[in-house]
Formats: structure tokens, C-alpha cells, sequence
DNA sequence: TATGAATGAGGGTTCATTCAT
DNA sequence: CATGAATGAACCCTCATTCAT
């Protein structure tokens, strides 16, 4: 209760540690800044002169978060491999990173794609970076694979455009997404086995898909 | 002040019409009943007369939504189909679904997902629903594909066992889910397109898959 | 459901009923029109073009309840006899009609006395009709017994004045009260027996009152 | 509008004082919180901060007037005085404490009375205080004066048993309390002239019968 | 005679936010 | 650096009451 003279950069750190975990516990509009204040200690007036009004204490956690998530996927994603094993790497990252920080997933991914309108905006643009990382991967593994220039799949054309990468990096976000929110419902397994998992699924299809194949060709 | 007398069973549908509609909007925290009483051109007490409560009209909510979407998968799976036809068709309906009932959809995935405890039962039940749906049809074609029963994953075998068949239910579901988000964000394309799309990706590397094919060998 | 047409004075009767019952279980604000009509099987409109409104309607019910207790007590302190006889018998009925008309005497003493402003000047009028029967047979009692006229208990002389025995009224009344409370609370017994553990108490302390005793004297 | 700062433990004294003024003028249900904040001077919000709900508030009124009044009635009934000048000088404390405390005694005995189930534990456990300790005093009247052991009245004998004392007690507090609205009722009179006249009635009587005198016997 | 449909108004409760210390 | 005290604004819900049939 006596509240010990902490620096500011640390209080901080505190506080995001205690709105990540409310945040997730209760959904962002449900969380109360008082439930956020009692779990670090620390009285209102505080939270607000350091983080400002609740949504910009929501943005900072997503940053926060998100910079993490993007910091072990990308440095897992050694540029200097092979494609698949470049998203086979970033993947058991990031499954290992899910079940490390539970909260910060669950307020990255769960909670965050829900609110209206005033929160949005911060988890769209961290979610783009997360899957602007594995499109970048995958246009790089269709000029490698593929070789020349590639042309739209609407035109009757096989090979995957510049669009059509987002929508694959979408997919393959997606299904981690989902299968690591099964992970968690489920019980622990080894992030390299639930990495593995949505590998034998996606990329044996998405190889050849690379090449230009389709289904129903 | 209009107060033009409409039959219960009219008013109700009425109502489940704007409350998806404001859900969707809103998130169900932030929206509010007056919002969704004005919405639907009725006072706050004919809600809570019809419907109980922000709760329970939720849950109402969510249940229509819910058996419609069902409905139009399960409709367009036929169980005489191969596997793969009977997935692509399913996934033709519910881009379908998607596109026409944009709000329902986004309710169902989007907004549903996050809550905070009161809310989430009704959500995940569902969505177990639908998922479920999707595991039965993986698991029919285990059998078809594979012929003799099916061990674990785990113990060094090839072939995909039960508990893995809800995680590739997942896997697709959650892709599926992503990819009707990314259509909706880029612009809209046939509902056969976007099943191709994730068909192209996950198919084809899901019939080895159910043969016992792993990647990382 | 289905209406069954009656006649305005039997329906009317049946919707005192019910709203006695309802009263007396809920007390007259927290009661609602709604508990009411559902309890004597009316729809809302006819309560409002019978009855007039929820204050009509619960003095419409005060009024009836009030005559009914009055009628007994009258009727059974016959004048005839000499005053303790009749306060005895008219406490027996008391004590019989409360033990009869249980919810009535709720909302004629329990519920009613509470209420602020607009409800409390029926439930008073009503009880002082009651306490007015007594202060009569007190009055008439001093006279038998003291013969001259009566002044004040203040100028130092010793027989009770007419405002005493109001006094005297208000203090039986509330005493028969409070015994029927407990007699509801702790388990029935005859009116009989009420009635006359009573007179054992003020009684034998009234009688030589009425002579000009008094406590501390 | 105003703000001016008080410490909590005064604060909430004076939420208390506005409540028991605005119960005692409206009683529990047909009182509203906004009446009760406006009469101290304070937001809403602080008296659910401070008392939690409008039921805990209406409970903390009802056990700090009761606990008042019985402070009040036991340090006047000095226990070793004999049982008659005991209960006289209690009495007079309880007028007393009614004149001086007008809206607690309302909020105690008229309002409290009523209501529908919350509230009604509440104020049943405070007025089974005060007649408790009435009870207890009869109790020790009946010893000293009857010397041995009591039999119930039933079974023909004359002494009251221990059930007996509490219909006397209850008989007794609802004969004060009914002379306390008279007084209220009429024009204020001393505390003690109010005790002497219920004395005169009760006290009389009750002594003989602590000896086993019966009216009807 | 009888009712399903409808509402204005208000009550209890909570929240994000700010002073004054 | 730190906080107890304080509030405006909403939100969920319910009620007495009335049309239109």
C-alpha cells in the first residue's frame, strides 16, 4: 500500500505488465481502469500521467507487444535460408512466443480484432507488420521459385500475383492464429510440433502453388 | 412515437436485424441498447420484452447467425461428394454467406471471439459447431483415404488421429476465417475464387497430409 | 388465457384479491401492475379501466380490507356487554381475522404504514376508523366506571382526559398489532388465547387506570 | 459542482444522516440515490463508493440508528434497579431518543417494517434487538418475583413461560412504538409522561400477572 | 368485454477521468 | 513521485400507463 518511489521507466513497464494482463483477462471495453490501477499498485492519477486515457494505455500494449512478437519472428526468420525453412523457423517462433506470453497473444489477437472503431486502428496496423513479414517471405520465395515476372491468377494465368501473396500471407497467419488458439484450448505440445503441423498442411500445398499449380486446375 | 403495431414474431426478426447490425458496428460492449432500440425504429422496453436482455439478445443474436451459416455449409457439403468437392462447395457457401451477410459474419468471427466471459459461451459453442462440421468431413476422408485405423501422430506414425483432424478443423477454419477478412478489406471476388484460393493452398497439401505425409519428413 | 367474460363486479373483486396477495408479498411500491394482472389472469388494460391506477387500486383494496376488520370488531364487541367483555371479544375477533385474512392484515398494517406521501392517507384514515372503535369503548368505559366528567391527566388530578384515551387507543391497537406480528411469525394459536394474554397485560393495569391509578403516582 | 474535500469516516456519516432523512421521508423503495446524493451535497458515485449499493446503505442506516437506540435504551435501564423503575427509565430513554431522533425512529419502526424481502432482514435483526433486551429484562422480573421455575401457560398453570416473555416484549415494544407515533402524531409531550402513561397501562397489569394473575382466570 | 403492442420516464450502477493535497 | 476525494455521463433495466384492435 505504501507506495515505494519508483523511476518512471520502470513504473511504466509495471503498468503495461498489469493492463496486458486485465486486457486479456476481460476485453478491452470490459477491463477497468481501477482493475488496471489495483493490479500494479499503483493509483489512478499515476496511470493516467504516464499512459495518458485508456486507449493510449491500450495502444502502448499493443505496440509493446507486437514489437516483441515481430522482433522473435523476424530474428528466427534467418533471410539466409531456404523459404520454407525461413517460415518453418518464424512459426515454431511464434508458437513458442504464444506460449510464453499467453496475455499478450490473447490481447494481440483475441481481444484486440474485436473492439469498434477506436482501437482498431492500432491492432490492424501491428497485425499488418506481423503479416507484411511473411509476405515479404513469400513474394521472395516466388521470384526464387519462379523465376521471371508474375502476372495476376485472374487472367488464366498460373502464377501468384503481388495481391494474391497477401491473400496466401493472410491464410497462413490465420491458420497459425487459430491453430495456436487450439494449442491453448488444448494443452501445451512443443512449439516445433504445432510449427510442424501447420507446415505438413500449408506448405506442401503452397509449394507447388508457388509453381503456379492450383486447385481444380 | 411511430408505434405502428407489427406481430411479435415480425418484431423479434426486426429486432435480431439491428441488433446484428449495431453488434457488428460496435463490438457487443460498446454497443448499446438505445443504439440498437433506435435502430430498429422500436422503444427499449419492446427489446427487453421480446428479448430478456443485452445478453440474452446477443446470445439470440449469435444463434440465428449461427444455424444460418450452418445451414448453408452443410447444405452445400454433400456427403455424396469426394472429400475434396465436398469442402470446396462448403467453402464456395460460406464465402458466400459471408459476402451477403457481411454483419453477421463479422459478428460471428470478429466480435464474438474477444468478450469477457458472459458472452464467449455462446460464441464458442457456435463456433465448435462449425468447426465441428468440418471435422467430421476431414475425418470421413482419413477413412476413405486411408482404409485401416488410424494411430496417433505422436507415437511416430504417419497418419493424422482424431485429435488431429480438430486441429487441421481449426487450421482451416481459422484460415478460412482470415481470408473472408482479407476479401472484405481488399474488395470483393467470387465466393468460388476465394475457395479456390484457400483450396489451392490447403488441399493439395492435405490429401498427402491424410495419406500420412509430413513436411520435415 | 382465453378471457372468459365476467362480470365487472366479480372481476373486480378478483383483481382486489390478487392485488392484496401481491401487496402484502411485495409491499405497495416494489408490488407492479404486471405481478397483479398476471395473478388474477387480466390483462394490464382492464386493471386501468376497472380500478383506475395502482394508488386507486390499493386503496380501493385498504378500503375493502379496513370495512371487512371493522365489520368483525363491531360485530363482536357488542355494546351490550360491559367494556372489558367487549374489548376482549372484539380482540378475539381481531386476532381470528388476522389469523383468517392474513394477507390483508398485511397490507393493512405492515405494508401500508410505511409508504411515503401518497398512499399513507388511506392506511391512516383506515386505522384510525379502527383505533377510533376502541377509543369509544374506552371512553364509555371511563364514564361506567368513573362517573363524572374527566379532566386532563396534566393539571395533577388523576382520571384520564378524552386525549388519553386516545392515548390509551393507540396503545392497544398497537400492542394487539405487534402481538398479531408475533403470533404470525412464531406459530398460530387461538384468537382466543391471543386475545387474552393481551387483556392479562393491559387489562388488569387499565381497569384501575380508568379510576385514576397511575404509574409512579 | 462544489468538491470540497472531506475525509472518508466524515463523509460518510453525513451520506448516513442524508439517507435516514430521505428513507424516513419516502421509505426504502420510492427513495432514489439522486435524492439521497443531493441531500449530502455529493455525487452519486461517492456513495456507491463509500456504501456500495443503495441495500448496503439502507443496512448501514438501520444498524447505526439501532445500535443508537439501543445504546441508549441499556444505559438507562440500569440493571440494578428493580425491574419496574427499569423498564420506566428504558422507556423514557426510547421517547427521548424518538423525539430527539424523529427520522432514525421512522426509518427503524415505520418504514423498515414494510418492505419485500431485502431489506427486511435487516431492520427484523435490529428489532429483535431492542425487544431482546426487553425480553431479558422480564426475564429477570419473573425470577425475582416468582423465586422457581417456570411452566409454560398452556398447560393450565399460571406463570409465564419463556415464549410468554418474548409475546410479552413484543406486546410491550409495539405498545411504545404505537405511543411514539401518537406523540408524533399529536404535539410532542415530556419523555418521561409518555413512559408514565404506557407504565400506567402495562405495569400495572403485568406485574400480577409475573405472579401468574390471568385475565379470564 | 378484452388484449397484444407500445412507450416516456426514471432508477440503480459503473466508468473514465480530474482536482487538490 | 504519489494519491484520496470527487464527478459528468452513460448504460442496463423496469415500471406505470395507454393505444389500436
Amino acid at each position: 500500500m505504501k507506495a515505494k518511489r519508483v523511476p518512471r521507466a520502470l513504473r511504466e513497464q509495471q503498468m503495461l505488465d498489469a493492463a496486458v494482463k486485465v486486457f486479456s483477462r476481460s476485453g478491452y471495453h470490459a477491463a477497468s481502469m481501477d482493475e488496471i490501477a489495483e493490479e500494479c499498485d499503483v493509483s489512478k492519477p499515476m496511470l493516467y500521467l504516464y499512459l495518458g486515457s485508456k486507449e493510449e494505455l491500450f495502444a502502448a500494449c499493443i505496440r509493446r507487444e507486437a514489437d516483441r512478437l515481430i522482433a522473435r519472428f523476424a530474428e528466427a526468420a534467418d533471410p539466409s535460408l531456404e523459404p520454407g525453412d525461413q517460415l518453418f523457423r518464424g512459426l515454431t517462433a511464434f508458437f513458442a512466443f504464444v506460449a510464453e506470453h499467453r496475455d499478450s497473444w490473447i490481447v494481440l489477437y483475441q481481444q484486440a480484432r474485436a473492439q469498434g472503431e477506436p482501437v482498431v486502428a492500432e491492432v490492424a496496423a501491428a497485425r499488418a507488420e506481423v503479416s507484411g513479414a511473411v509476405t515479404t517471405l513469400l513474394r521472395r520465395a516466388v521470384r526464387e521459385v519462379g523465376g521471371d515476372d508474375v502476372p495476376g491468377p485472374r487472367a488464366g494465368e498460373a502464377r501468384p500475383d503481388r495481391g494474391e501473396a497477401a491473400a496466401m500471407a493472410a491464410i497462413i497467419t490465420g491458420a497459425a492464429d487459430a491453430l495456436a488458439g487450439w494449442v491453448l484450448d488444448t494443452g501445451p505440445e512443443a512449439a516445433e510440433e504445432s510449427a510442424r503441423r501447420l507446415m505438413s498442411v500449408i506448405w506442401i500445398g503452397l509449394e507447388p502453388r508457388l509453381r503456379g499449380a492450383r486447385y481444380g486446375g
